[in-house]
DNA sequence: TTGAAAGCGCTACCAA
DNA sequence: TTGGTAGCGCTTTCAA
């Protein structure tokens, strides 16, 4: 049996009371001009007293669109998907679209939860590693209009990512500049493409630089507690995967007494709030912009089907602080 | 004219695919034990053929229920927001509850757009300033079960909020305890009852204490930039809001050549990341689980009609670091 | 300018 | 165990 979650008025209550039809009704609640001055004003006023408001899912099934999108995205642990999602929201807000959010963290019916997700949205953006492509394909192929964000392409769908190999040759440069040679890659290039692209990035810019390949120590997560529990072995740069990697490698290189960047450089990847305080040289991605673009690039897609796949690249930056070795203090950001 | 923007299969063919009604693929579909394996097989089989998702709307009206809940936050700026949106996520997520979000940040139509989202849930949390108690009070009446969290009460609402005053006066007595006796509170008591609670608590502490009250400078937000223009005058011990201001105190305080804690003790509220490597004293609230328990409460709301209003205020914790005074090490939290 | 009525896709009741 | 069918609340023709 059916359990009414709600019992809110409907429409033709509201037009038994303002003495006209439902179509009456809904003509004058949406503000059709083919409605008289008076008659919409009747029909409003009794839907105030009944503290009428549409039914969303009769309404949707009426029209055939939902007025929402999903954005899903991997997990919940830091402030970099928060930021992202944070943007995203801001942007939909904007074309009046409701937002659904599905974390996938360690889920198992994840698969599952995204078809869901589907059935209740007009265009989806799909981040990083939350479902395989296989499953981007079969909501492809339902005509559902898609963006993914931080994730690598699929053919026919709209995709933006954040500069990552580019920066972390930079970035690897850098370190070598500091005369650093024994590299550490801390991180897990196959849990996501943005990671891949780093380490591949580092490795292409140590070899460019004639210096010995990063070890790579793939850490099966991307929180403080892993960076704090990594083993660096006597590596002399540790380039981390993330801020948050970073930081606890800096917690756990002060507890073993490791002086950074004397000893040890590190480095991170996002520029969170805690990198500045801490010294932490880094790579500034622009996470809010990330997800706004997402977001308006789903609403064209949605609102104007057919239009070409887009790619996008939004250019990152890098962020020289005290940890990556020692700077005349003018050239180093705070 | 009614834009379809789905295109998805229908029940009615993947039943005569089946060969069956549509009643009987309804059954299957939801595993009703009322359908013999052979039937359920071929429906399944059918529906998977013509990759058939069930249209939430349609479901949602049969069902007069939406299978989602919604959760209403003030503002994105910052991690604190974030934090307990994820808690919430992941709660409502354990019950098979999609997610809206909805930020209100300065958004003119902020009660409409509560209103339009209050339509699309089966229970809503409304979190600090985003709308007011007639907004509130007009969502119960429609019979929507509610969660206010981090927000004062109203009559017949759960509520769930962080314990402030108390904190807020046990860190006054502990920054008195350091000898610091000209007080400023940064941050405006009227833009959240959290702060509100914050403000008294900090008043009370110093007035148990035998000191001069703080000087109260209302600051127009809450991020960084906001704590670095502040203007703390000549004050010994300047108390923020929250962390983010407590931050930009800090760069300030750098800039401007006076040392911390030695000529200025700076607190902060949230314990963020940063705030651990900053060394700043703080006040750590369990933001995950706010968010965790308001979609739990929610949950037996929506579930449970007609249970009695509950109240509940988790409990924060004094972290105390460099920014308030010198301690012996072991005493200072990282 | 308004009303009547046909869907939108599904659930669940009532018969068979 | 299955099918027929009456809604769920709205939008949108088509007539009046």
């Amino acid at each position: 049996m059916a359990m009414k979650a709600l019992s809110r008025a409907t429409i033709y209550q509201v037009a038994q009371l303002a003495g006209v039809s439902i179509a009456t009704v809904s003509r004058a609640l949406r503000d059709s001009d083919l409605v008289t001055q008076a008659t919409r004003e009747r029909v409003l006023a009794a839907a105030r007293e009944l503290r009428f408001t549409p039914s969303r899912p009769a309404r949707s099934l009426a029209e055939g669109r939902h007025a929402a999108n999903g954005i899903v995205f991997p997990d919940l642990v830091g402030p970099y998907y928060a930021e992202v999602v944070l943007g995203y929201e801001a942007a939909a807000a904007g074309f009046g679209s409701s937002v659904l959010i599905l974390a996938t963290n360690g889920r198992p019916d994840a698969e599952q939860a995204v078809r869901d997700l589907a059935g209740r949205v007009d265009g989806l953006t799909v981040m990083g590693q939350t479902v395989g492509d296989d499953v981007v394909d079969e909501l492809q192929a339902t005509g559902l209009p898609l963006v993914l964000l931080a994730r690598d392409p699929v053919p026919g769908v709209d995709t933006v990512r954040a500069q990552n190999t580019r920066t972390a040759r930079e970035l690897a440069g850098h370190l070598v500049a500091h005369g650093h040679r024994k590299f550490v890659f801390l991180g897990d290039p196959g849990s996501a493409p943005d990671i891949a692209g780093r380490y591949a990035g580092v490795q292409a810019g140590l070899t460019a630089a004639g210096v010995a390949r990063a070890h790579l120590v793939p850490l099966p997560g991307f929180d403080l507690e892993v960076g704090e529990a990594a083993d660096i072995g006597d590596a002399d740069a540790v380039v981390c995967a993330n801020d948050e990697i970073a930081l606890g490698v800096l917690l756990a290189a002060e507890r073993a007494g490791r002086r950074v960047p004397e000893d040890l450089a590190v480095t991170g990847w996002d520029d969170l709030l805690a990198a500045r305080f801490a010294g932490l040289t880094t790579v500034r991605q622009p996470m809010r912009e990330l997800g706004a673009t997402a977001a308006r690039w789903l609403h064209r897609r949605i609102t104007q089907p057919g239009a070409g796949a887009k790619r996008r690249i939004l250019p990152t930056q890098l962020v020289v602080r005290r940890s990556c070795g020692s700077h005349p203090p003018e050239e180093v950001a705070t």
